[in-house]
DNA sequence: TACCCCTAGTTGAGCACTCAACTAAACTCC
DNA sequence: GGAGTTTAGTTGAGTGCTCAACTAGGGGTA
């Protein structure tokens, strides 16, 4: 075990700031939700997957992908959109194992009502305050880290598979 | 009420992006504390300021306002971590409204274990990857976005007030 | 056909957060 | 110096998250 990687002081700053802004930026999107909306950010993003599929509806796995987010997160999302009224969950008649999310009238009026609000509210605290070129670079940093992070995904997942079995050997 | 200023094709990729790697990259690092420290993020960052701290003592409120936390949040978050041994609270001679946070020696060892780690994972996934010009760019983006949203913060918190007077107003 | 493993989705416990209500001490101002 | 207002901090209920355990159906192989 050597020395770890520190930071130096430049890079500590930048990280500091940035957490900072990610975190204010966050905190900010997410109270002008609630308040304008009643509903979480996460509620939102899955609204608006939705509102984009075919049809409005969507497998719950590829949903799940498609925001990112783990089954057990979106099973219990689902289950209080759809005791919102926004959200029905559907059987699917080709694998009697998988349900369908299939978005309402009102899940598609409740995401209309949201949106002009919380797009100014991101226009306004993210796009307003930087330049073009500032712009630019911030799609090319994100891009940067997606690349880095997306296979470090599937990596944890392996880990977590070998582990899993490792675990399960010994039985 | 006019019409929203929607955002571009080119706008809504970068916003997407953005939003995407933020959020890989919160679950990443928050992952990897949980799981090899069992702490999670905002506690660690409490650890930080904690030990930079002359005497590692700080207020409540100077802690809360440090880690950008509702007095709240910090209140639940240090129970928590004197129930774990990491974190001792005092009162406060002066003050006797006022409590101390004080960092205890096991506190400090659980943040010198989560450290190298965390600094890895920080380093791995967004330093790395960016290029010495990126990471200056992420800076000042960073910095603009703290400037932009700083003053709404103070907005937010003088609306929250005049909204409380009006509604005691009418008692 | 029977077996075994894999995949889809749900569930419940535990944790962190928010919000509103509360206690108690300090300040202010007549 | 006493009443009203602020400030410091805590508390409890409700919500969304994670993790691990679970149900149940699909798919392969003998």
């Amino acid at each position: 075990m050597s020395e770890p990687r520190w930071l130096t002081d430049e890079e500590q700053r930048t990280w500091r700031d940035f957490s900072a802004a990610v975190g204010m930026l966050r905190a900010h999107l997410e109270t002008q939700l609630q308040q304008d909306a009643g509903m979480p950010h996460t509620y939102y993003e899955l609204l608006v997957v939705l509102s984009e599929a075919p049809g409005q509806v969507m497998r719950m796995s590829d949903l799940a992908i498609a925001t990112r987010s783990s089954r057990s997160r979106l099973s219990h999302a689902i289950a209080r959109m759809e005791a919102n009224g926004w959200v029905r969950r559907e059987a699917c008649e080709t694998d009697k194992r998988g349900a369908f999310a299939h978005l309402t009238q009102a899940g598609l009026e409740a995401l209309e009502a949201a949106a002009p609000g919380h797009v100014e509210a991101v226009r306004s605290s993210l796009f307003d305050p930087l330049t073009p070129e500032q712009i630019r670079q911030l799609g090319e940093i994100s891009a940067t880290i997606i690349d880095q992070l997306t296979p470090r995904c599937a990596a944890a997942a392996a880990e977590e598979l070998e582990r899993l079995e490792r675990d399960t050997a010994g039985t």
